[in-house]
DNA sequence: GCAAACTATTCCATGTTAGAATACCGGGCG
DNA sequence: CGCCCGGTATTCTAACATGGAATAGTTTGC
């Protein structure tokens, strides 16, 4: 699981209640859902669910609608549950600018979808990112050309604001 | 030109010295140069050259080695001197974060390898970042949803951050 | 009853990717 | 002298991703 996919937030949207793919697809382009999180066309879409099928986490079913063609609905296996819920727990998650906007985002998305608490992973996060970031100050401090040590500093702000947000991130979902 | 590729740093690696594909893979390799910002496989790296060379920005010239296997050396073409100070003078620079940690680093390091002046540089950079930051907060005092909000206030506490590191590259480009 | 718009999914050509495979050379070693 | 090894340099391959067009069914407006 190296590259940064849909899948898990898929199986998310999945347990919160089946679904068939344009409705996902809806999800993912609606920026009050996850619109602004993922850019997703299509394609990409339904290519996520012929993967998740072909690894067993969901079930298909080809449903008639009263209004419109065929559709094929999902719903979440049981290895597909256990899946998703390894993904909310992970101990530890990346750091990577990229993947916190994207990965965590999504996980706090889902966990409210699920009206799972939220403050575990939002704990979680901070460490990760806490952690990276000494981690970098310390290869910034060995940096040993102009570039190395700009590029190296320009994550560690980043990470710094990152931080900052997930502080606020706390705020507003206490207060939720 | 949507995604994100080293071609133009190749255009600059090559505007410095005439080099074939090892050479270069070394430049995108060392962590001392352009290693931290790039992160380029063998392949990735001649897929540049071979399109670079369709495009007729570089022209490559295979030439025995007195030590190892012959090599296809690399030099540009007046087209790809233009299409290289068109990028190095781009008036408005992409402000995704992402970009401007690898494309606006590259521009640096190649400006400074190629002993041009940085200062305009790093100003396009600063405004481009600085109207995105505004547009996007205009649009965070819109969203419509806690996810919607969350996403935007992550991109503008990052985009603070890339103005106040930019500013740590003007402080360090002026001492040089 | 026909066109247009919406719902839903598949297909296709093109491009990207990691990593294996190839190939060439000089030097060390038995 | 023959051979293998490690560094140099490039190409190949198979798998996968991607955007956008194509397909196809259904309702709605006129």
């Amino acid at each position: 699981m190296s590259a940064i996919t849909p899948d898990e937030t898929v199986l998310g949207l999945l347990a919160a209640q089946a679904r068939h793919g344009y409705q996902l697809l809806d999800c993912f382009q609606d920026p009050r859902k996850l619109g602004r999180v993922w850019k997703l066309s299509t394609s990409q879409l339904y290519n996520v669910l012929k993967r998740l099928e072909r690894e067993g986490a969901i079930v298909g079913c080809e449903v008639a609608s009263e209004s419109g063609p065929p559709r094929t609905e999902y719903t979440l296996s049981a290895a597909g549950q256990a899946r998703l819920s390894a993904w909310l727990n992970e101990p530890n998650p990346s750091s990577s600018i990229r993947r916190v906007r994207v990965e965590f985002l999504s996980r706090l998305f889902i966990a409210r979808a699920l009206a799972l608490p939220t403050s575990a992973i939002v704990h979680r996060q901070r460490e990760a990112c806490l952690r990276e970031r000494e981690r970098l100050a310390a290869e910034h401090s060995m940096a040993q050309s102009s570039i190395e040590s700009l590029t190296l500093a320009f994550v560690v702000e980043q990470l710094d604001g990152v931080l900052r947000w997930l502080s606020t991130c706390e705020t507003l979902l206490a207060s939720n």
